[in-house]
DNA sequence: CATTTTCAATAGTTTTACTATTAATTTTGC
DNA sequence: GCAAAATTAATAGTAAAACTATTGAAAATG
């Protein structure tokens, strides 16, 4: 990823926090110490007292930013989201052919970020593996309907329709464009995860991006 | 499903459990308060301690069976995949067209399963839904290395393996087939779960089986 | 029938998730 | 410029969850 543009900053949600974590030095502690520390450890093992221990604060000051620990993750995956749907739409403005844009789409879905990027209290890197290992956690929970309800996954669904939009223009007809685009999503998030713990399930070949491969055939061969 | 065979036991792997839940009463009774518990629950709020109230029982027992809650978790989706090879053997043996084997394999996969079948202390519908909403989770842990050191996952893998084959027997060429299998599986779960709770995430009609019908056109378009 | 093994209950401990209260700091209203 | 109000983050908790040590009773074994 080159660097797009410098001061942008990436909003999420009132909802999902008590107060905003870009508004104080301590917030923003909390949100890179949070990062570090679920790809570290994982989301089960993580707890706010570990990381209040990490970045030197307490347990009750974390408590000031967000309701439990199950916000942070939802906080942390709409970021993430909102930041790849400003990188399609980045990708994709100017570009005329839906083909294109499509094939662009794809590519940024199922590629494999390492990089840290633009933004000083977030890498990219750690919080793409955390979306690959966490993120279906969000809504895997009884939690769902009523995290749903307070918009906890608009930034999903909007990255979805986007991309189900330029499948509609290059087949007006294909009946299932979400269920397509989510499950290339979801699918490379597992088929990544597969190739790093139970390579068994997957096929993956040295020096090749078989994921991003993979992904690209099956969706240009579903519209047609 | 029909009934297949009736006397007919599963087996988990032993180092699952720390006693067998089939040997005893109590056993089974935990096996089958589980099921409903975490269905009803959701697996972050089913606890030992509620599972032993439920089966007039306590939690140290629960213990002399099962290390933790997580092993539970492990214990049924373990069954669930070994009897979903089972149902496959089952419906593929003597079927001489590889591309009559895969349809049905693609099936068995997809369908939603709603009935209790042949097994006295497991209600396949209720299991079922714990495998769409929880298994997942079984190995997006920081465990899963040593778990699958531990074979946890042998079911599964076997499972895909087979499925693998069969596609190979019809495109002996085509370079992705576990990724096929296990992006079908894991689809065709987080589809229905985006269907009952998400539903701008997939693309649901009324009166049809879309989610079969969708993995159905992705697993042979993407072979031929 | 004595000995060993297994079983499941009681009664713990430790850790996690979360809250009530308060001193210190910052913001604001005039 | 300073008192009042609001905000911040620390201390010190509680309740529940996850898990363990011990033990008497029951069952199996030799």
């Amino acid at each position: 990823m080159k660097s797009l543009i410098s001061n942008i900053q990436i909003q999420v949600q009132h909802s999902l926090y008590l107060k905003d974590p870009l508004s104080s030095e301590l917030g923003k502690k909390i949100i890179k110490g949070s990062i570090e520390l679920i790809c570290e450890l994982g989301f089960e093992q993580f707890t706010f007292k570990k990381l209040a221990v990490k970045i030197a604060s307490t347990e009750a000051s974390v408590y000031r930013y967000f309701e439990s620990k199950n916000k942070v993750l939802l906080y942390l995956t709409n970021w993430y989201w909102s930041w790849l749907e400003y990188r399609l739409v980045f990708a994709t403005t100017n570009v005329p052919s839906a083909y294109d844009q499509l094939t662009k789409a794809v590519y940024l879905l199922t590629e494999d970020i390492t990089e840290d990027g633009n933004f000083e209290h977030i890498d990219e890197g750690k919080l793409h593996q955390i979306v690959l290992s966490e993120s279906l956690k969000s809504f895997l929970t009884k939690d769902v309907d009523s995290d749903n309800e307070g918009g906890a996954f608009a930034p999903y669904k909007n990255l979805v329709q986007r991309i189900s939009n330029i499948i509609l223009q290059i087949n007006p007809n294909y009946k299932y464009p979400h269920m397509l685009v989510s499950t290339v999503v979801e699918g490379a998030h597992i088929q990544r995860h597969f190739a790093n713990h139970l390579p068994r399930l997957t096929d993956v070949v040295e020096g090749e991006d078989a994921v991003a491969e993979f992904y690209s055939q099956i969706v240009f061969k579903a519209i047609k």
